[in-house]
DNA sequence: TCGATACTTCGATACTAACCGAAATAAAGT
DNA sequence: ACTTTATTTCGGTTAGTATCGAAGTATCGA
């Protein structure tokens, strides 16, 4: 007999509408904590730990405990990949056309980082801070380091408060379509309005692409030395 | 509010251990009939008539009557893709016996992907058409260039047809064994007709798994640049 | 130190669904 | 017409699991 793979397992941690919507809630690559992922799913909070450790044990997602939150992710792109797969073989919901459903899609799609950047320039930027050592990536809680303090607070970034947030400082959140770590958490975000309010780049109308200013691209290159293409 | 898709359903078609053998028993494209999937799935046929009629309802796969054979497939490639990539992110099947593991081998070698090529010899293949610079992969929507459509003409694809049809015309598709894309879509499966017309590859038992003929080899060689392990 | 919040574990209930035996239906061969 | 083979339907048993209330642990803020 042949060597079958066995689909069911993962497929049985798909089949639970409580679990989907939390998973489908995970697309977005923000990684979030089990009580917003409970609401998402419309359960309550103990049910949703149960969920979320099945996930875990069947490697869909991981959590990362900061403090008295657990956040969750998506494991790795794949997971998101099988996700997007499974719903275009899913009938689209009644009420809505198959247009508005790529319309939903879209959507979804946008409100991928909302508030930090992604694509191309966000990995240059990511990579750029890496390579100066302003964080430290060598263990799993990225960290910036005291260098990295001096450089963004001089970039004009206020870390007093920005640690006071409740969000996670730091978190590499996964671009699905690059593939590649980019910087999110609340230190992407604040990265995001510096920049903004730089006037480096211009936000698109209700779009998610942004252009670099003829100001940002010199001011990638003086504070970040890297050229955007 | 957003409308969230919902494929806990279709997720739950697969996550039975019974449907899944039989769903990736039909990833060759093969139609198969009830009991030929019963043995495949090991059940007795009347619990097999019950999981495909759930098949059919969810629209996964379809039924063709001829005579007192009922045979099924797969309805679409996206069901395929689906099932492809939940084997990518299910944990590797463990290898029990010596005729298992040279099956495994062989899948990995070289496979159909339901319609198109997998396994080393379609990624092999795919690599070759980028590095010829027949398609260009620069943007996200794949796009056969002027040289490319010289080339495919010559090896006697035919794109008018294949433009006439609704579907993707090259989709990447992500290898579950290589974790790299090969080409799917409509490109993949004139490819494979065409592969198979000239006699380059031969099925083998598994249906799954293919054969690379001396024919092919060369074939490969002269007209691809790679040569086939 | 104390209360509030986030999360997990435990226990009990209720629901779903996979399974096979038995029997019905349908088509093919003789 | 009769037998064999393919498939489906029905009925009853069994097993797995989603769910929530209650209680316990951990962390944060005051």
């Amino acid at each position: 007999m042949p060597s079958t793979p066995d689909i069911s397992h993962v497929a049985g941690l798909l089949s639970d509408p409580s679990r989907s919507a939390m998973l489908i809630s995970l697309l977005d690559g923000r990684p979030q904590t089990a009580t917003e992922l409970a609401q998402r799913a419309k359960i309550t909070p103990q049910t949703a730990s149960l969920h979320l450790s099945k996930l875990v044990s069947g490697h869909l997602i991981s959590k990362e405990v900061q403090g008295k939150y657990h956040y969750f992710r998506l494991t790795d792109p794949n997971v998101a990949h099988a996700i997007e797969s499974l719903i275009e073989i899913s009938p689209p919901s009644e009420i809505y056309s198959l247009r508005e459903a790529d319309e939903d899609n879209a959507l979804r799609k946008a409100r991928t980082c909302y508030d930090h950047l992604a694509g191309r320039l966000g990995i240059n930027l990511a990579e750029s801070i890496v390579r100066k050592g302003y964080i430290d990536i060598s263990n799993e809680n990225y960290r910036v380091t005291d260098d990295g303090k001096k450089f963004f607070g001089d970039f004009g970034i206020d870390f007093v408060k920005l640690k006071r947030r409740r969000r996670k400082f730091i978190h590499p959140c996964l671009d699905w379509s690059e593939r590649t770590p980019h910087i999110g958490g609340a230190l992407g975000a604040a990265l995001l309005d510096r920049i903004t309010e730089l006037g480096w780049i211009d936000k698109k109308a209700s779009q998610r692409a942004v252009r670099v200013t003829e100001l940002g691209k010199e001011g990638f290159h003086n504070h970040f030395e890297f050229s955007v293409d």
